[in-house]
DNA sequence: TGCAACATAATTGGCGCCAATTATACCGCC
DNA sequence: GGCGGTATAATTGGCGCCAATTATGTTGCA
């Protein structure tokens, strides 16, 4: 059965997750025929997927030989590092202006179930829980652009050489920052907020 | 003739040149049939550039209606300057330590020809110039990523409603922000520097 | 045994056709 | 004369085929 319809444009938001949950390692070639198989979909589903994500730079293109997982070498690195840092920390000011107690509540939420996920759980898990915990924190910047931009820069730190998710102890630092962060949101403390954002950032990209 | 093998991936910027040069307006519909024709290309190149062009947010697509120029609301509009400041703002502190005198002559050359393009040039010849002054302004900043990211948020700007190159006045106006900023960048003068990019950018958007 | 050139297999990518959908024009009806 | 419904025209968009290109395997030669 192939029934598809809505997932059309939805494939290459399919992929990327792929990627992001490294199915796909850096450098790996993207072969489109073993692409219609694993997600079902047509020759040319597949192509308009992989080209989407060579313009968002998750994947490179190469003419005739096909597309591949982006490897970021340690300069684009550091500079989309830096980057981050730079929008994310200027998205800080208006998050402590905006926070609510409701906001809050559904961080610390998120901020215990992502430790459990990460004794407990799956690798994917781990993922969306903290994407989650991720989103509502940023959205809370009140500017949607910039959002978006936090967050295609974040998915483009995933080619890093430096692997991120590889050990355990990175998820339990993840823990202890997420835990950090909203301790900070709380009391308003911008400065320390601002500070815990970009070391966290600087310290391995996510 | 149709003598093509380059320009492949190159109509997306093409088209996309064409509607900063607002020869096609927000919120107009742009017609398959008639983009082939115009820059004489086949029907997958035209598909192709088009949602290249969705995915960057230039245009906007509609399932089974087509694609059209995106019109931003006043909202992303203002978020889009906001985010603009943030990124300008962050890359002058970098781009004042790394600048040369080299550099600033090419500046000084650019903004001499913009502002005789303002008094004698075509619509085109003024854009292709300004963009060329903010390209190697922004180049100094070390930041490959940074850069970028500011020439996507230009891009997406010209789809506001206020009308930036309309009035002969704010090509005027350009011109003397030229001049000043060329001017705060040599005596380094970062914090007056900074000022002169968010009042521009908050003033009308270029 | 190593290497180069050739043959073969696998993969990508250009392109056009036609069905599905939407806009337009026409015509009859109220 | 206005309005609704239907026929027609215009436009978009899904999809598959096959040529072009690249990778792989093999054979002959030094």
């Amino acid at each position: 059965m192939k029934a598809r319809r809505k997932e059309k444009r939805a494939l290459a938001g399919e992929i990327a997750e792929a990627i992001h949950m490294r199915a796909y390692r850096p450098g790996e070639w993207l072969r489109q025929i073993d692409l219609e198989e694993k997600f079902n979909a047509t020759r040319f589903d597949v192509r308009s997927a992989l080209d989407e994500l060579a313009v968002r730079k998750t994947i490179e293109h190469v003419p005739n030989r096909g597309y591949r997982v982006a490897q970021l070498d340690t300069e684009t690195y550091r500079a989309i590092r830096e980057t981050r840092v730079i929008l994310e920390t200027a998205a800080v000011a208006e998050i402590v202006a905006r926070m609510d107690e409701a906001t809050i509540a559904k961080l610390k939420e998120l901020a215990a179930r992502f430790g459990a996920a990460v004794s407990a759980g799956t690798h994917m898990e781990q993922s969306q829980i903290n994407g989650e915990f991720h989103h509502v924190f940023y959205s809370l910047c009140g500017n949607p652009v910039l959002e978006e931009m936090i967050w295609s820069l974040r998915d483009r730190s995933r080619g890093s050489a430096v692997t991120v998710w590889s050990s355990h102890e990175s998820l339990l630092q993840s823990d202890r920052d997420h835990i950090a962060m909203i301790a900070a949101l709380e009391v308003r403390d911008t400065a320390g907020l601002t500070r815990l954002i970009a070391s966290h950032i600087i310290k391995d990209g996510l």
